[in-house]
DNA sequence: GCAAGGATATCG
DNA sequence: GATATCCTTGCA
């Protein structure tokens, strides 16, 4: 994820992800059909999917799937790379008011779904926008050579969290990707 | 352990 | 229109 509005690049790489699948998942958020707040789940793939959750934090999704086909992933948990400064910046604008801001290590700043988007400055305002597009703000991007493909023994499927509502058939399905061993992970896992 | 916080989908 | 619920976090 590379976000560069300020004109200091806050760039980090997506270490923990979740799983959406279409209306019959009834985890989400596509399962009430197609509404102005889940419009662009029924997009093309590549774009961005953000809501507002518990009243305060935003989340982001990268829509998944052909065209029409509403399913989208869940960014959990990114480890921030370059941009710390900004994303420290971020994080102390957005507190809220009246709250003391607590000190978060380095590799913790985006680990956690609402982490990721206060991180990155991102809301639901941004929602729609498309990731692909070589000189979009927000953009998604391949590895950098320096920095390889992780081998797939390195990730780890969980239930997905925060789900129970769906019940057992869907909530206790393997559809959480979590790099394993990860510091930047909302909840680590070890392979 | 639990309050904060506001949009959303659903039910009257 | 009212209300129960929510893909969480940072406090007590």
């Amino acid at each position: 994820v590379r976000h560069d509005a300020t004109g200091v690049d806050r760039i980090g790489r997506i270490v923990e992800v979740e799983a959406y699948d279409g209306p019959s998942d009834l985890a989400s958020h596509a399962r009430f059909g197609r509404t102005a707040r889940t419009a662009p789940i029924f997009g093309p793939a590549g774009h961005l999917y953000a809501y507002l959750v518990y009243g305060m934090y935003d989340c982001l999704n990268i829509v998944a799937g052909p065209d029409g086909s509403p399913s989208a992933i869940l960014i959990r948990a990114v480890e921030p790379i370059a941009g710390l400064d900004a994303m420290r910046a971020a994080r102390l604008a957005a507190r809220r008011s009246g709250a003391r801001s607590t000190f978060l290590p380095p590799e913790r700043l985006a680990s956690g779904p609402g982490l990721v988007g206060i991180a990155f400055g991102i809301d639901r305002s941004w929602s729609g926008v498309d990731l692909l597009a070589p000189d979009a703000t927000l953009r998604l991007e391949t590895a950098h050579p320096a920095d390889p493909p992780l081998a797939a023994s390195g990730i780890v499927a969980t239930r997905r969290i925060g789900v129970e509502y769906a019940g057992e058939a869907w909530a206790g399905r393997p559809w959480r990707f979590v790099v394993a061993g990860n510091r930047s992970v909302s909840r680590p896992v070890r392979s």
